[in-house]
RNA sequence: CGGGGUGUAGCGCAGUUGGUAGCGCGCUACGUUCGGGACGUAGAGGCCGGAAGUUCGAGUCUUCUCACCCCGACCA
């Protein structure tokens, strides 16, 4: 446990996958850079989807879906996106194919070549944007809040399970406006709902703020961030919400009339976050029993496990215990019984601490007798026996503390790991030996943070809202600065 | 695409100077157990990544090939 409050580094990597692998989240897949998501490990992101989902749609969003396949030319539209993506693009150039002559197998049939290439999207902004032109042409039509759940294809030269996959699955909301300033403050709204998710349901805290213009998505003009801390001292990029501008709208002629009668183009965002967020997650909370999950966020909240000797104790437990968990589902805590007679219950106990469920009750004969459970909560690991009375109340009270306690011991790391350099060689030193947040000064020019990226693999991970100004001088070239940003290695 | 590594039972691995394949976990059956991944006994499971070569004989040597992993470049 101790160890998880200062910087986990040496086989970080190796302990995450343990973590993925034993918590039975997912595997890869024999398909080159490609994931297997299993089904633990996917009732997580259906948690994150119905929860994100009920967040858009209480924020007037409505889903809706686009093609997988996207028409090569529509990516040269935009000069900056294609620069973004071109690299790693999966493309589909046939569409048939047959037995090979020689008895072989089969083989792509030549003849069947695509008179235009299809790109597999690595995100949909033209092709919804080539669709939006057909559905706007008044100040009437606007805005259009759409978000589509889907999966999409960049093909990584390095993967990481969760983290940085050939396919992964995320949300992206796509909405038109008739003014920059409602597409701003919309960029900004949707932010704060994926702060909010983050910090209250992951219990993740995030730092909100721009990203400065070397790590603005291809074709915005401003790029908002959620930044986390991983317990290895390194930085992931939560969730982005971006204000396009109108750069998509002109690139794909979307043109609208306003109130006025003139003719305008289109003011565009995008938004989006991934299953990125259960690496996040696994990354933030785990620790050397393996995964440990917020409440909020828990497929399972509540295992009960009987400890039985014979058939007829096993029997009178469950007996004891349906009310329990009859009152649970009715409180809506997701609750399991597991009285699988072909484990035993300390294989059990170890089998739910690596799957990070919350709470687990036990009770055995002794309990029984003396009408208590053992209570155990896998964020301390600490155990007590409450009386068979109070369970619903002591359990619904302990479901919220064990929330709010994720998200203080992460948010107190953070903290412990936050520093400021003054001078490069103190910048460099913190990297190698204190790495974490670093807010330092910069003369706010691409070039610099190009070389310090070069220099250390640090990059600026945001410039946070609300950031206080200060006079300073860069810590690279010693210019003038008005504020520090935050820096950090990151995923 | 550079640099390093690994392919042998479902998983993790061992395999000596070349002599016809083993260990741990898991799995199956039975019994004893059951309050933190139980134990015993008996089983099942392998063309040693693929191809070619050297040899009386190749998991082991040679060449080629394929796949995967790690470290870089790229990235949500």
């Amino acid at each position: 446990m101790a160890k998880s409050l200062t910087t986990r580094q040496e086989n970080y990597s190796q302990w995450y996958n343990d973590i993925v692998k034993k918590a039975d989240l997912a595997e890869n897949s024999s398909v080159r850079g490609c994931m297997v998501i299993k089904p633990y490990g996917y009732a997580i992101w259906e948690k994150v989807q119905s929860t994100l989902d009920k967040m858009f749609k209480d924020t007037g969003h409505v889903n809706a879906y686009f093609p997988i396949f996207i028409p090569k030319s529509f990516f040269s539209r935009e000069a900056s996106h294609v620069e973004g993506f071109a690299k790693e693009c999966a493309v589909v150039t046939h569409y048939r194919l047959k037995n090979a002559e020689d008895g072989s197998g089969v083989v792509v049939d030549p003849d069947a070549k695509l008179e235009e290439e299809l790109i597999v999207r690595p995100t949909s902004e033209t092709i919804i944007w080539d669709t939006y032109k057909s559905w706007i042409q008044s100040y009437r039509d606007l805005p259009i809040l759409c978000n589509q759940w889907a999966n999409v294809v960049r093909w990584e030269m390095r993967t990481r399970l969760f983290l940085r996959t050939a396919e992964f699955l995320w949300q992206e909301g796509h909405t038109a406006h008739a003014t920059k300033q409602e597409a701003i403050e919309e960029t900004e709204r949707m932010l704060h709902v994926y702060a909010d998710f983050v910090e209250n349901f992951m219990a993740i805290p995030v730092v909100k703020g721009v990203k400065s213009p070397n790590e603005r998505f291809g074709g915005a003009l401003d790029t908002y961030c959620i930044e986390a801390l991983m317990q290895d001292g390194r930085a992931l990029q939560a969730g982005t919400s971006h204000f396009l501008g109108q750069n998509f709208a002109k690139a794909f002629d979307v043109k609208f009339l306003n109130e006025k009668n003139q003719l305008d183009y289109v003011w565009a965002t995008s938004w989006g976050v991934s299953t990125r967020l259960i690496g996040a997650l696994i990354m933030t909370h785990s620790d050397d029993n393996g995964l440990v999950l917020p409440p909020n966020l828990a497929p399972i909240q509540v295992v009960m496990v009987p400890i039985y000797k014979s058939e007829e104790q096993r029997q009178a437990i469950a007996d004891k215990l349906q009310p329990l968990i009859e009152k649970f589902k009715e409180l809506n805590i997701s609750v399991k019984f597991d009285n699988d007679d072909t484990k035993r219950s300390g294989w059990k106990f170890n089998e739910y601490e690596l799957k990070g469920v919350p709470v687990r009750i036990a009770m055995g004969p002794r309990d029984f007798e003396e009408n208590v459970v053992e209570i155990a909560r896998r964020d301390t690991l600490e155990k007590e026996n409450v009386p068979f009375d109070n369970v619903i109340e002591h359990v619904q009270k302990l479901l919220k503390e064990i929330q709010a306690n994720l998200f203080n011991k992460a948010l107190k790391f953070r903290e412990d790991n936050t520093r400021k350099a003054d001078t490069w060689e103190e910048f460099v030193d913190l990297l190698d030996n204190h790495p974490g947040f670093i807010y330092a000064h910069w003369d706010g020019t691409p070039e610099t943070e190009d070389k310090i990226k070069e220099l250390t693999k640090a990059t600026i991970r945001c410039i946070p809202f609300n950031n206080p100004l200060e006079e300073g001088k860069c810590i690279l070239t010693g210019k003038p600065s008005k504020q520090r940003v935050l820096f950090a290695r990151a995923y």
